[in-house]
DNA sequence: GCCAACGTTGGC
DNA sequence: GCCAACGTTGGC
């Protein structure tokens, strides 16, 4: 099994929001970045656990547990010249963009946020606390995906 | 294939 | 709102 940190506004798609859909589960769709897309495309399997985190707000960091249960399909926003992901060059028989379907597990009891995970040294091989990362969707260890749990009941 | 210009991400 | 970092685009 694998670990994953997907990002999200949480003005665009909170934890909350992922908690109020039907069956707690949603495509993630919207990725448009190929280091992205190839992680989710080929490597993401059911089963696979996931940390949700907000970013690009008051306190970005760590809210919460998902679960792939879905693996990648064609994302079909990509299609739609209505959508902000519209993407010309991706159609139904040639998809460039590839989603997976996600569901909520709990909220973690507190946000462990960025700031936080930076002080951790165990953790500073995670792209994501390192300086203009960008990627909205990383691969996390097992070790690295234990400690934080571990550091979500330490504070 | 190079690289400047431009757009986006996302912390602060 | 600012801006650093980075990815993408497109002229040449």
């Amino acid at each position: 099994m694998n670990y994953w940190l997907m990002k999200s506004e949480p003005n665009a798609f909170s934890i909350d929001d992922l908690q109020a859909m039907p069956k707690q589960t949603e495509h993630w769709d919207g990725v448009r970045n190929y280091q992205a897309r190839n992680m989710m495309r080929d490597e993401m399997k059911v089963g696979d656990q996931v940390f949700f985190y907000h970013s690009n707000c008051e306190t970005p960091g760590i809210v919460g547990l998902m679960e792939v249960v879905r693996e990648s399909y064609p994302d079909h926003t990509a299609f739609d010249p209505q959508s902000k992901y519209f993407d010309p060059k991706s159609s139904p028989d040639k998809p460039r963009w590839f989603m997976v379907d996600i569901k909520y597990i709990r909220h973690t009891n507190r946000v462990i946020s960025l700031s936080e995970l930076k002080e951790h040294e165990p953790l500073e091989n995670m792209p994501l606390v390192r300086k203009g990362n960008r990627l909205s969707i990383m691969p996390v260890s097992k070790a690295e995906w234990d400690y934080i749990l571990q550091l979500e009941e330490g504070r």
